[in-house]
DNA sequence: CACCCCTAGTTGTATAGACGGGTAGTGAAA
DNA sequence: TTTCACTACCCGTCTATACAACTAGGGGTG
């Protein structure tokens, strides 16, 4: 008994996984049957806890060999959905918002499309000046379906629209995006300090709820310089 | 018997594939052990045949309620890496490249920390213009590292550099990206046919193979307004 | 009518064992 | 020395079972 309630795969591959980010590239790490012996449980549970790690990409297996380090450090999100606020706040940066818009808005077919409304029906029309130490990152441009009319409530400059969603049972968990680049337009060059004709990456967004239910589509105009759109993809 | 050589959990996994996909969002599913009887196996492998399905993000399951399809179809590549051959031709393009460069070079500290390769070590190079259907999208340039070597017998005007990779053993596995937009070059107007000052799409991505060992670093500048990008998170 | 308890069903965790196929090393035979 | 068979070992798959935590719904009680 450990006296936590914490199941044994997860402790196993807590475990496992410092000890597989210090091990070198190729490296042998520990059979499941070694596991299984070392931490007391049945060779199914070291498994398991071996099988959580290989999804995250710190070890790769071998059929007939062995279970190996894949060497690069553990990267837990894999390109993981995450709001501007959580993203920058993880990198140290302190996330500030000047608010232009925050109300109803009617709709046009094109918006209606993207969230799944029905002729007439308005949404709500958000739009933000993205800070991280106050320098202007990017300009977001968001509608939401009218079930998450609570965020009119929030005072939008410092709290996050994602944790805001989040206390009312509304959980962001897929994001259907496209990515183009385009030149810098007179309210780019006004809000985000860069000049006429500067490159600009922008991102729109479809995100969905935890049952499919479409929910959000935001365009966001980055700042060229500032910002460096980091991915990771690995082959199934 | 079925008398195949499939595993059984991937056969029930392909059944509860099609079903999933034709069930309204939110519409209950089949439960593990109602699986394990219409399948006669136990309730561990229906259950493995439901977690890879649960993967692919095409079902959901509530503890204590049951298991639920998500609505969206099979999006079965999620941020998958693959190669630009590989994706246009799944488009319906017809992939084609102008060859500027295929040969040694020798390589700055830069590359070396990109690449992992020791002091005064050659890399290869290699240049290309990509077209899909006649029409250009992208300029490529590859750098690899020395055990690729095969890749310089290859007529690079119609073969695919990772399809070839993976015939001699190396399967780029994972790949490390960054985006950026900048501003057209001298070379982008040539090659491209796009505007001095129009706005391209710039990617770098270093890529590893099946074992983690870094093989490829390729900076890649699609024209803006020819190709998007598309992305698909999920929040983990 | 409203509230609470209880139950049946579902997923999550865990066990102990079994067999098949692949890998790599040992050692004997050619 | 080379080759081949054998043998541990390892992962992949699968079984049959058990208990816990949780949910939804039925039914009784107030």
């Amino acid at each position: 008994m450990t006296g936590s309630s914490v199941p044994f795969y997860i402790e196993i591959s807590d475990a496992l996984r410092r000890r597989a980010s210090e091990t070198p590239a190729g490296q042998g790490l520990p059979s499941e049957t070694e596991l299984a012996a070392q931490f007391g449980v049945s060779r199914m549970t070291a498994r398991q806890a071996v099988k959580t790690l290989e999804a995250e990409g710190l070890l790769y297996r071998v059929p007939g060999s062995g279970t190996f380090a894949s060497g690069h450090q553990a990267h837990r999100v894999l390109n993981e959905l995450r709001s501007f606020t959580s993203e920058m706040t993880e990198r140290g940066y302190r996330v500030r918002s000047k608010v232009l818009e925050q109300g109803w808005v009617t709709t046009d077919p094109q918006l209606r499309a993207d969230l799944a409304l029905a002729p007439r029906s308005r949404a709500i029309h958000i739009e933000r000046v993205r800070y991280a130490d106050d320098v202007p990152m990017a300009m977001e441009r968001t509608h939401l379906t009218p079930r998450c009319s609570a965020v009119l409530e929030l005072d939008l400059s410092t709290a996050s629209l994602h944790a805001a969603l989040e206390e009312h049972g509304i959980t962001p968990t897929e994001s259907f995006g496209s990515l183009v680049a385009v030149l810098a337009g007179p309210a780019d060059v006004k809000h985000l300090g860069v000049k006429r004709g500067s490159p600009l990456l922008v991102e729109v967004r479809r995100i969905d709820d935890q049952h499919g239910t479409r929910i959000e589509r935001t365009e966001t105009r980055y700042a060229g310089n500032e910002y460096v759109f980091d991915l990771q993809l690995r082959r199934h």
